[in-house]
DNA sequence: GTCGATGTTATCAA
DNA sequence: TTTGATAACATCGA
């Protein structure tokens, strides 16, 4: 669920809401979701004052006062949630940490995919020189992105996606900035020529500052740390539009599969390549 | 009740 | 190199 707008949007709650307070206890009751080992993550936190939050891609860094982090990454369907420090555990709550205020920060996780390290400050970095993670892509300039994308003969959805090419984007941002640009997400990433490309950047990016703006898109389980979602579903073009009319020229959105992940398009808009993509003409 | 899909990503096979 | 399938898991809607 949480892409880069919704990780950004969690990151500047934690900055607002839980820099400053300092952890009691920790809670942790499921195991495998604290990866470093629950016991250890324990140990870690206790006693210390959350220093600064960061972000790096899709990971959410939370650095300690004696200088070690807890880095956590929510998957698909991770939150985090911050109230009353609760007495009972609530519904798919796996990691809670206890303030010394009577408020909690809880990880909560439906499909459990979610997980976190808690890391001492080589460990930390050891783990951050050995992420291959793409660029930020507001780190990039429009002509820098174009030049990334040339010469690489994957299908461009997919390689939005990947991480490693470029990190923050995920299946909402990717649909959305493809159709703004008006490329088809199954169109040859090195067939894209340098001024569409550059134009996609600069599309990706205004989509993604704007999503900010208005905390993210929840389509289902995104929510900020008070529980509240986003309000950028509300100025989604294509992404879950199946069969609505297309913003720009009226004719019905379509789905598809690229790369195994649906897809959303609008066929006339973004004109498929040449080759013959997923739904080309028949034989 | 069953089937298919869901925002992520690691892994394995072709 | 790139791709597709699969798995991790719970829930929802058709």
């Amino acid at each position: 669920m949480p892409e880069l707008p919704e990780v950004e949007t969690i990151v500047q709650d934690l900055r607002g809401l839980v820099v400053g307070r300092r952890v009691d206890r920790v809670s942790v009751t499921l195991n495998k979701v604290v990866r470093t080992g629950p016991r250890r993550l324990a140990r870690l936190a206790h006693g210390r004052v959350i220093a600064e939050v960061g972000r790096r891609g899709k990971f959410i860094i939370i650095a300690l006062d004696d200088g070690s982090r807890i880095v956590v990454h929510l998957k698909m369907t991770g939150q985090f949630l911050l109230g009353p420090a609760p007495t009972k555990r609530p519904k798919h709550v796996h990691v809670v940490f206890f303030f010394e205020d009577g408020e909690a920060l809880m990880f909560r996780d439906m499909r459990q995919f979610g997980y976190m390290l808690g890391l001492s400050p080589e460990e930390f970095e050891a783990w951050s020189s050995g992420l291959e993670l793409g660029p930020e892509p507001f780190d990039l300039s429009p002509r820098e992105f174009a030049a990334l994308l040339a010469g690489r003969r994957g299908r461009i959805k997919p390689l939005l996606l990947n991480q490693c090419f470029i990190s923050g984007l995920g299946n909402i941002y990717v649909d959305e900035s493809l159709f703004a640009a008006g490329i088809h997400p199954a169109c040859p990433a090195d067939a894209v020529p340098e001024e569409q490309a550059a134009r996609l950047h600069e599309r990706m990016c205004s989509i993604l500052e704007e999503a900010i703006g208005l905390r993210g898109s929840t389509t289902s389980d995104y929510v900020g740390l008070r529980g509240v979602g986003g309000e950028f579903q509300n100025r989604h073009q294509v992404y879950g539009k199946k069969g609505e009319n297309c913003p720009r020229c009226g004719l019905a959105l379509t789905r598809c599969v690229v790369g195994g992940r649906g897809t959303h398009l609008c066929e006339c808009c973004q004109p498929a390549p040449k080759a013959g993509p997923p739904s080309g003409p028949k034989p």
